[in-house]
DNA sequence: TCTGTCTAGATAGGACCC
DNA sequence: TCTGGGGTCCTATCTAGA
């Protein structure tokens, strides 16, 4: 039996979100995310904007030169979170079967609905445009590859001036290869840059032409990645739909407006860093086993350096402890470093073996769990360690 | 006791996604 | 041109233990 599943993306986020708040924005090239001078990048931006070249991850400094006029909005990503926990909701109003993939994407397994697909695409369009006063386009197909590429095909030929797309394509079972075949390899998921060049370099340039060559050959070149584009390639994609995820890591991580040699100013960040991660674990009730640095010098090289605890941790001078630790193996005296951070991943629930001698620390850690919270409604300096 | 093989886990880096 | 942040997954290599 085949599934029907649907795939939907709100049409640049972001910026329609911002739009929301401030309608005087609407038709103007604008675009959410760092400031120039400090080495932002594009989050989202307007229709308007990418009329004129822009496009997310592009340095803002570069788009400022491409639109001197460019309005630059700070991004808001508690509010974005809200309104994507309302699309959510919607979704899952419909059917559980519902994979939140980012922000603003999720898939849906239609299967079992019995309206036509085309209908309920319509109706989801039109109750998210009107209740939320949000864009999105949709794609439906029988898995979720072809569904999320049909989105983007329906995105790029629903291409308005100064406006969202509203894109909605379906493709009929069994049209899968057919409907794949003429696109850019790139579309694929899982298809980046590098994989991108190294295909130009074999002289494959569509989707079709990945189909045609031998699945051998593309596992002897890509390892079972090779497998996998051959077989997304012809249109075949079995993964289900998974409405439940678990955290995998937890990070932080800070590019400095101007590169840092000052030690102090390092473990400053990494302190800072090393709390958030630690609130952020015992929120979700989690700890982790290794704790991970990444540096990026000057040059934008960047490293990792890891190291695994005898036991699972939430506690941020043990994080902190840690990740000062690994960074003073390896770097230089006097080193400029680009950007610094701090993770925990081998993420498990926390291990809290209550011994007399534990019922301090664990009061303690229960003091600290009312600290974040407050924290959190009231602001970051609010409250001190020791002020309470 | 030494050596080889296999396996699992740790580590580091890279590619990719939104 | 000058490259954010927060993730996931994969691969290669190293190491320790059976």
């Amino acid at each position: 039996m085949p599934r029907t599943i649907l795939h939907l993306d709100l049409d640049a986020f972001f910026c329609s979100v911002e739009e929301t708040q401030n309608p005087s924005l609407r038709g103007k090239p604008f675009a959410v995310g760092g400031k120039p001078d400090e080495r932002g990048v594009v989050a989202s931006c307007s229709y308007a904007a990418r009329a004129l070249g822009i496009r997310s991850a592009m340095p803002m400094s570069r788009a400022v030169r491409l639109c001197k006029d460019l309005i630059i909005v700070p991004g808001r990503h508690n509010l974005y979170r809200e309104y994507s926990e309302r699309v959510m909701e919607k979704l899952r109003n419909l059917t559980p079967h519902v994979e939140q993939i980012s922000i603003d994407e999720a898939f849906l397994d239609i299967s079992e609905i019995s309206h036509s697909p085309q209908r309920l695409a319509l109706d989801l369009q039109t109750a998210i445009r009107t209740e939320l006063d949000l864009p999105s386009s949709i794609g439906i197909a029988s898995n979720k590859l072809v569904a999320k590429i049909a989105t983007e095909v329906g995105k790029k030929s629903n291409k308005k001036k100064n406006e969202p797309p509203f894109g909605l394509t379906i493709v009929p079972a069994g049209e899968e290869a057919k409907f794949l075949a003429p696109l850019p390899a790139d579309m694929l998921w899982g298809v980046g840059p590098k994989t991108s060049a190294r295909l130009t370099e074999l002289g494959i340039h569509t989707i079709g032409d990945i189909a045609n060559w031998p699945e051998k050959e593309l596992a002897n070149l890509f390892g079972e990645n090779g497998r996998d584009l051959w077989r997304h390639a012809q249109g075949i994609d079995n993964r289900p739909i998974v409405t439940e995820y678990e955290t995998k890591s937890v990070s932080q991580e800070t590019t400095f407006n101007v590169d840092v040699r000052d030690e102090k100013t390092l473990e400053k960040t990494l302190h800072e860093q090393a709390r958030d991660v630690a609130r952020q674990l015992r929120k979700s009730d989690l700890a982790g086993k290794t704790v991970k640095l990444k540096i990026r010098w000057s040059d934008f090289t960047t490293i990792t350096r890891q190291v695994t605890l005898p036991t699972s941790t939430d506690n941020e001078d043990e994080i902190y402890r840690s990740a000062v630790k690994l960074m003073k193996a390896v770097r230089k005296p006097n080193q400029p470093v680009r950007l610094i951070g701090v993770g925990v991943s081998g993420i498990g629930a926390p291990v809290r073996q209550l011994s007399l001698w534990d019922v301090g620390s664990e009061k303690s850690r229960k003091l600290q769990e009312v600290v974040d919270q407050l924290q959190e409604k009231y602001g970051k300096d609010v409250i001190h360690k020791g002020e309470s």
